[in-house]
DNA sequence: GGCAAGTAGCTTACTCGTAAGCTACTTGCC
DNA sequence: GGCAAGTAGCTTACGAGTAAGCTACTTGCC
């Protein structure tokens, strides 16, 4: 299956350039000594990711949440049943300050979402803990995103989503060793 | 990386489990009915940019700039002589406000590295020109996160990260079509 | 030529994140 | 048991972005 366009720049692939072909190109015109191929891959990576979260930024709106808050939600949603975490778990999974998982808890449980109770067995901590409306919120949310998700892989056959999925395995592997 | 993860081409799932494999697998577990592909694709989209972010963001560190502002400098630079572009062009460029524009030629200005100048021909414009040290320091902090980006794919071969350009090639026209 | 509409860049108010420091509580060691 | 060290969550100060509104200038149309 590999039709690999392996020749450089010719009339190999379907796909037409794109802004990262025009800025790779315009490197390569003023610094001809540099190897720009891993620009081209992370500056697409970068690109998808604002494009994407963008988008379901958008599609998170009706639902009256933000991505990050969508992201709280949905960590307490897919711990199973009770729904219950600590805002250390949650900030630890999040890659978040604790001070931002606070703003983020203020909110959400503002908007009555979740709520926060002591932990019975650590009298610093606390619970936070999924409500019926959260959990029916994150429930249609997480369709949504999903959905934004499945359209933008649809110019890919099943055989090249599996295929990217493992070259971005890869990917992040490298890109978080050490 | 550490041994040989690179037994990729059979059809033993190669690589080793990783962050996003277990959210998947979480998912998985308390919503069996939804399908979890892209949300894989994307989480390691995601992940991919923020930790390659982090680590250029810190490469940068040595020469004084943040990531936003290298991308300023950058595309001054690969403009090509004589490095001068608008305010408007720049913050275009970069999808980013006017307003949040004017922030970074503020510091970029202060710091020595570029110089604002009334554009001739309109009365309203600005010509924002690289200095001599802009231009030294956006040469060099290139070419360090060139190396970053480099190390990160370490982990594939040359036909690797060509058939992975040629995916994230289709993923980035589906992220951003419309 | 004159005026409405558009454009360039800056300012202001606000949001959401981090870093660092605080208090309260728990843990480990003697 | 008692105390130093570690941990949980919140607060404060700050940074960097957006959205919206401002002034100054240009453009297009009559």
């Amino acid at each position: 299956m590999t039709t690999k366009a392996t020749r450089t720049t010719d009339a190999a692939k379907p796909a037409g350039k794109d802004p990262v072909d025009a800025i790779t190109a315009q490197w390569a015109e003023v610094r001809p000594d540099l190897d720009t191929a891993p620009m081209a891959v992370f500056g697409r990576v970068y690109r998808v990711a604002r494009a994407m979260g963008d988008r379901i930024e958008k599609a998170y709106d009706r639902f009256g949440i933000a991505r990050g808050e969508f992201d709280v939600l949905a960590t307490l949603r897919r711990s199973g049943e009770p729904y219950t975490l600590s805002p250390r778990q949650l900030s630890a999974t999040l890659m978040l300050t604790t001070g931002g998982m606070t703003g983020r808890l203020d909110k959400l449980e503002r908007a009555g979402l979740l709520s926060r109770s002591p932990d019975p067995h650590d009298r610093r901590g606390l619970r936070v803990t999924l409500s019926e409306r959260g959990l029916a919120i994150v429930d249609e949310a997480v369709v949504a995103g999903l959905e934004i998700q499945h359209e933008a892989l649809e110019g890919l056959r099943e055989d090249q989503v599996e295929q990217l999925q493992e070259l971005l395995r890869l990917l992040l592997a490298g890109s978080t060793r050490d």
